[in-house]
DNA sequence: CTTAGGAATGATAATCATTATCATAACGGG
DNA sequence: CCCGTTATGATAATGATTATCATTCCTAAG
């Protein structure tokens, strides 16, 4: 049967992810965690990646490849630029309040989403042309 | 100065785009150009990065890190279940005709916006519990 | 037409976040 | 306390994407 309780390592996640700010990426959360509790690198994945599947955790993935996770009572989006990489926080989820767009389908639990806007930033939007 | 023709491989890359009725693979694309004519899978990646940066190609990634590509007039987006992977197509995007969260910042140039559902399909919230 | 500088290309090696392995430790019911 | 099951940590392997670098292609000046 699958685990009723969260495991040690993923109590140590969920708990983390919600004191941060911005989303974080495994290698740090792993680095963070390791200043409490002995625990190994596959653990936090493998915890990361369970709390995807529960709801609890959610994810994206930047630019450079690095995929960052936060609690999914977080619904924070950005604009990031195409350019210099750089990401701009919105001020609000602009899905906020369309419950009938997320209700396309009954056979489907949707736990969390994600949006993210792309393009050029002032400067670089200058600069590059 | 940055270039002001498309390159070969960006043209054979943005035309074989537009025929594609779904995202595609950098590795895929480099697939089916080299039947049509001689190019490295670096210019293909070289070749999908300019193009991002020009707001003519969007891009995506996938829950196995596959990074997918598309041309920017397909407006295409996914609810992807966490546990089988199984991407489901939605009938249209649930941000059209919101053009006014689309104008956050004036200093920003969007090209693209990336909106992705995630949670359990049927079979798998039935199984997985 | 010829030439020189810069951009584009292809083959290949290197990177690096994430996964797979596997032996060991922790857990939990009986 | 005992045994089968699950979680864990250390480490090797994977694989998509990038970095290199020598070569080819363009283009505009001479
Ligand atoms: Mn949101
Ligand atoms: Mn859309
Ligand atoms: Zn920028
Ligand atoms: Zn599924």
């Amino acid at each position: 049967m699958t685990q009723v309780h969260c495991t040690r390592a993923q109590t140590a996640v969920l708990q983390l992810l919600r004191q941060q700010r911005e989303p974080i990426s495994a290698q740090a959360l792993y680095t963070l965690i390791k200043q409490q509790q002995r625990i190994g690198l596959a653990t936090v994945y493998r915890a990361l990646d369970a709390l995807k599947r529960m709801g609890r955790v959610q994810h994206r993935v930047t630019l450079t490849g690095e995929t960052l996770y936060n609690a999914v009572e977080q619904d924070r989006h950005y604009m990031t630029c195409l350019d210099c990489g750089q990401s701009f926080p919105l001020n609000t989820c602009p899905l906020k309040g369309l419950a009938s767009s997320l209700q396309h389908s009954s056979s489907f639990t949707i736990y969390y989403h994600t949006l993210e806007f792309f393009g050029l930033c002032e400067p670089c939007s200058v600069q590059g042309g």
